[in-house]
RNA sequence: UCCCCGAUAGCUCAAUGGUAGAGCAACCGGCUGUUAACCGGUUUGUUGUAGGUUCGAGUCCUACUCGGGGAGCCA
């Protein structure tokens, strides 16, 4: 008898089949005859299995009519087209298994109507729902692809460090790493003394690995890092989180336009896979979640994405006619409002902002002939607002050295990303994505601390 | 971090300053190739925490904690 998966089990193909399931019962329903119906997951697809387990069972009386929610058991029986409505197959039980029984007097998942801020609050429980499931599946299918996206196009996966000494480019604030004991820190001058501490000075964990990036990109072509990403921004939104999932490609040889173009190809084949690998998923999304998030990545799929300097971007805010309540003007960051009124009300469209105003922006990205702006790019994508950042990166030493200077850091601490542009400089591009805003995008879920396992946010980690 | 709103049974929510309730879940019984099964009955409370006003506070006031919506920071 062959070990198998619900999925598999509730194919046509599977008919005739003797098969053994493992998994967790959905719900019991008794039935004539003195049967029992018995909904089984086991989080290798968004639907369950019915199992059709007869009174002739040697344990029926005594265990199978106890099943309850999130009771866990081995099923073996065979393969069965279903007589009835909902599903194709059935399981026609030989054997009841239980592993482990489940107090429905306190299991807080119960089978409908739990708030995501509740289910927030049993983390380690909300796999077993189907909402949680089917986030774990998309997640799941859109990290594969990411990989596979890649790798066809010949990048190299790199390991960029989780601990980094630079504290770079003013991503926000940082979490400091450290051995010191904070009760009696050594003291120098009456200030903390790094230089006892684990690595003799000051470190962090990485806000980004683009630095890193570029150092791979600057010597082997095409990299991509995809890890963990820590921000100490004190954000309290349903878009941001502490503790979050980047991807980072840097190409180079690329420049400004090659990078919108990786870009727009790199989200597309993100959204073909996920419709097209997890149908099932998707459709819940689209019934219970947000009805317009399939035809809002349908729609993404299929147009090409919309290239937009800023400076275009603030001459359609002015003439729109529409009252801001930030004041629109060339030199501004834009605001949300600015934002979803360009891709949600005027262009109705995927939007590529590029070009911002130098003043803008951070010092590693390429500065024009304008000398006014810079080849920065940010993708904005309706419903979810900016999914992407990114720019051509200075490759002129002076230049960069410049703009260090410009903003208010030490060249001399940055010697090595000095270094990429003194020794055999070349142009290069990249950007980030998030992954969360992602699956914001294509599963419609509001609140990012529901898209990853274990959200980490000010004042929250737990589990 | 700022503005607004909220916290009542295991869950989702009611309750003019005057005896704290419903639906679901659970439990008991019935019925049934069932599909969020159905029908009848039973049980369920330190009203987020700490103070204050009042004869009397779930309700009014203050602080705090956590959550939600919006904003900023960004991915």
């Amino acid at each position: 008898m062959d070990r198998t998966t619900v999925a598999l089990a509730r194919k046509e193909e599977s008919i005739g089949k003797k098969v053994r399931l493992q998994g967790w019962v959905r719900t019991r329903r008794d039935s004539k005859g003195g049967f029992s119906f018995l909904e089984l997951n086991d989080g290798s697809c968004f639907g369950n299995v019915q199992i059709v387990a007869d009174a002739n069972l040697s344990n029926y009386e005594s265990e199978v009519k106890k099943l309850a929610v999130g009771c866990s058991v081995t099923v073996e029986g065979e393969v069965l087209k279903s007589p009835a409505k909902g599903q194709a197959t059935e399981v026609k039980a030989s054997s009841v298994i239980v592993h482990g029984w489940c107090d429905a007097e306190t299991y807080p998942i119960q089978k409908k109507g739990a708030s995501f801020e509740f289910l927030r609050t049993v983390a380690h429980l909300r796999t077993r729902t189907n909402t949680f499931g089917a986030v774990a599946r998309v997640r799941n299918c859109v990290s594969n692809s990411i990989h596979q996206f890649f790798q066809e196009q010949g990048f190299l996966y790199i390991h960029a460090p989780i601990i980094t000494a630079s504290d770079c480019e003013g991503a926000g604030e940082m979490f400091r790493v450290t051995t010191i004991d904070p009760a009696k820190p050594p003291l120098l001058d009456g200030k903390v003394d790094y230089s006892h501490d684990f690595y003799g000075k000051p470190t962090y964990l990485t806000v980004s690995g683009q630095l890193q990036g570029e150092i791979f990109a600057c010597g082997m072509g095409k990299v991509y890092t995809f890890g963990p990403t820590f921000r100490a921004e004190n954000s309290n939104t349903a878009r941001h989180l502490s503790e979050f999932w980047m991807i980072e490609p840097e190409m180079a040889f690329y420049d400004l336009y090659d990078n919108m173009t990786l870009a727009e190809a790199f989200i597309k084949r993100l959204i073909a896979d996920a419709l097209a690998k997890c149908p099932e998923d998707m459709a819940f999304f689209a019934e219970r979640i947000d009805k317009e998030c399939l035809k809002r990545a349908e729609s993404v799929l299929k147009t090409s994405f919309l290239r937009v300097t800023y400076t275009e971007a603030i001459d359609i805010l002015l003439k729109s006619g529409k009252t801001f309540e930030y004041p629109v003007k060339w030199g501004m960051d834009l605001q949300s409002e600015h934002e979803r009124f360009l891709t949600e009300q005027h262009f109705k469209n995927t939007v590529i902002l590029h070009d911002y105003p130098r003043t803008l922006k951070p010092f590693y990205m390429r500065v024009n002939d304008d000398g006014k702006t810079v080849r920065a790019m940010d993708v904005l994508v309706p419903g979810v607002g900016e999914i992407i950042g990114g720019s051509q990166r200075e490759e002129r030493l002076a230049v960069l050295e410049e703009r260090m200077r410009e903003t208010g850091l030490d060249p001399t601490h940055y010697w090595w990303y000095l270094d990429l542009r003194r020794y055999g400089t070349v142009p290069h591009s990249g950007f980030g994505l998030g992954l969360e805003r992602v699956l914001l995008f294509l599963t419609g879920m509001a609140n990012i601390r529901d898209v990853i396992p274990f959200p980490r946010t000010p004042k929250s980690a737990e589990f």
